[in-house]
DNA sequence: CATCTGACCTAGT
DNA sequence: AACTAGGCCAGAT
């Protein structure tokens, strides 16, 4: 086995999975400001697809809090019928204009900027 | 096993 | 300012 020190990836999900808890409800972040604020700079990428994982976590991770650094609901499509991605966003005060956040500049929490984070 | 795609971003031309 | 290319890593075909 040997394949790899997991404490890369699990450490990276880990890492996605906190920041993200502590997006204030309201807020939104963005991708790259996560992958950033866990020195991840550029795996924005990974971000996405390690939060596709964090359904059914406890807790919870707003993953609809998350969107892409031009406020563009990327991941709807990811989200659960029942459970849409702009109706969560909506549901905790945060507008949402087809496929947008309303006034996202605003709204955007950046982890490092706003936790400063070591 | 090779290739492409994907909840993206930065940088260079 | 618009476009291209590269990087990141893992899943899907």
């Amino acid at each position: 086995m040997a394949e790899m020190p997991e404490t890369s990836k699990k450490q990276f999900q880990v890492d996605v999975f906190a920041i993200t808890r502590l997006i204030p409800e309201g807020r939104v972040s963005s991708y790259g400001a996560i992958a950033a604020s866990i020195g991840s700079s550029g795996a924005a990428r990974r971000v996405g697809w390690v939060l596709s994982g964090s359904f059914g976590t406890t807790p919870p991770v707003p993953a609809h809090r998350v969107v892409n650094r031009l406020g563009l609901l990327t991941g709807r499509m990811h989200f659960p019928e029942n459970m849409p991605m702009e109706n969560l966003l909506r549901a905790e005060g945060v507008e949402v204009e087809g496929n947008r956040v309303v006034n996202f500049d605003a709204l955007h929490w950046d982890p490092i900027v706003e936790c400063e984070f070591d």
